[in-house]
DNA sequence: CTAGGGTTAG
């Protein structure tokens, strides 16, 4: 407030960048300053104020704002709110709210603070529940800090918590990341120790984990022998199958396909898609269509959803003149392409600066009705292509449709298009795009 | 967000 306005270099740089954000944000910004200036006056028993302060209405905006602030001058009590939040009720930390976190705390270059944070709870006799720790635990999985999850876990008896299996799969999954795998089974049996149970996503970790899927065929028998609530599921199976396909090793990877079938778990649009990688980064084309023909006839999977994961393979591979021709040749036959596969071939034409033929193929997808979830930047895209290239006509039917669809323009493109268009469009048409930016 | 593919914004 005032002192902001006595140093106004200090917060220049900081503010810049958000000045049009705050004043967008400036109820939030305000409650900020009110949970500030609270927290100021009893710096210890932050959680304590936090909770008679409730109900705070949490949103990612919100937390978001406050974690930015305080990361400028308050790190650890940041860091305290952070975690505070992440178990409220009626709020979740998504992902990318862990990673704004960590690159705020700056977690990554200062694991201590983690470590601190636990040390300040243990002091202040704060009690803490299994699903605080499990905020901490998933800050350090998204910071890729293994060992300090680790820590923290064996912390927790300490505080009377006694972990259960999600906070064993995540210090399990940091672990795997790392490659650490001595220690990830060391883990897993350490959890029979208190009476848990490796489940589903454990093995799926494990088998990720391991890389080199020796192991895998034996984990899966392993899973088979626990009984009932950890027989192997479609995830598990996929998870073998697309580690099997990045070695190259078709041939394993078919025998656990048939596997799966022999146990009545049917493969899905996931499972091919990993074959289709798999096969396609190895260069093995021609044995896609074989794959693509014996997995559509089991049932459970789409001609057209095959058919969407092989174009963005072939894309994905630069091989965007047989992804076209793929495309292409899908839609003729009826098939409906996902929404990726179209947003990513018709950005791919686009690039090659082939806007109409881009254009073409936007009017021939929308026909077959699975336009719905299209990436939306793609009508800016096409738009500001086409009034580039003057191509006018079609320029103006697709602004028209963007605006009966109310589909916003993107930001970098107006110009471009506003200039263009205002000579060709209409005045209205083109006031009601500008309405609609995004 | 405790797990498998294939984007993005905040």
């Amino acid at each position: 407030m005032d002192s902001a306005l006595s140093s106004p270099s200090l917060n220049a740089d900081s503010q810049s960048k958000t000045s049009k954000i705050s004043t967008l944000h400036f109820a939030t910004t305000s409650l900020g300053e009110k949970l500030d200036a609270h927290l100021q006056n009893s710096p210890n028993n932050v959680e304590k104020t936090l909770n008679s302060l409730a109900p705070i209405k949490l949103d990612t905006k919100y937390v978001n704002d406050i974690i930015h602030r305080w990361s400028l001058n308050n790190l650890q009590l940041g860091l305290r709110f952070f975690i505070w939040a992440g178990d409220q009720p009626n709020y979740k930390h998504n992902l990318y709210i862990y990673n704004k976190a960590c690159s705020l705390f700056k977690i990554k270059q200062n694991p201590q603070v983690i470590l601190d944070l636990i040390a300040t709870y243990k002091v202040e006799k704060y009690v803490v529940c299994v699903d605080t720790f499990k905020v901490v635990l998933r800050l350090c999985k998204v910071g890729g800090l293994a060992d300090e999850a680790l820590m923290v876990l064996k912390k927790m008896p300490e505080f009377n918590i006694r972990p259960d299996t999600t906070a064993y799969n995540l210090v399990i999954r940091s672990l795997c990341e790392k490659g650490d795998m001595d220690m990830a089974k060391q883990l897993m049996g350490e959890m029979g120790l208190i009476d848990l149970y490796p489940d589903m996503i454990t093995y799926v970790s494990m088998i990720k984990g391991f890389g080199i899927v020796e192991k895998a065929f034996e984990l899966l028998a392993e899973m088979e022998k626990e009984g009932e609530g950890c027989r192997p599921n479609v995830i598990t199976y996929t998870s073998v199958i697309q580690s099997f396909c990045e070695q190259g090793r078709a041939k394993d990877a078919l025998s656990v396909l048939e596997l799966m079938e022999v146990r009545g778990c049917a493969p899905n649009r996931v499972t091919a898609s990993a074959w289709i990688n798999g096969v396609c980064m190895n260069g093995q084309l021609q044995d896609v269509y074989k794959f693509i023909e014996r997995i559509v006839g089991g049932g459970s999977v789409s001609m057209g959803d095959c058919y969407s994961s092989l174009v963005v393979c072939l894309i994905k591979i630069k091989k965007v003149e047989e992804a076209e021709k793929t495309f292409r040749m899908a839609l003729s036959s009826g098939m409906k392409p996902d929404s990726l596969a179209c947003s990513m071939m018709i950005r791919e034409i686009c690039s090659e600066k082939r806007v109409l033929d881009g254009f073409c193929l936007y009017e021939e997808v929308e026909k077959t009705g699975c336009l719905s979830s299209i990436d939306i930047d793609i009508y800016s895209i096409l738009l500001a292509g086409l009034c580039q290239k003057s191509h006018s006509a079609e320029a103006a039917r697709l602004a028209r449709s963007m605006v009966e669809k109310r589909i916003p323009l993107r930001t970098p493109y107006v110009e471009k298009i506003v200039e263009h268009l205002k000579n060709f469009g209409g005045k209205e048409l083109v006031a009601e795009l500008v309405s609609m930016v995004r």
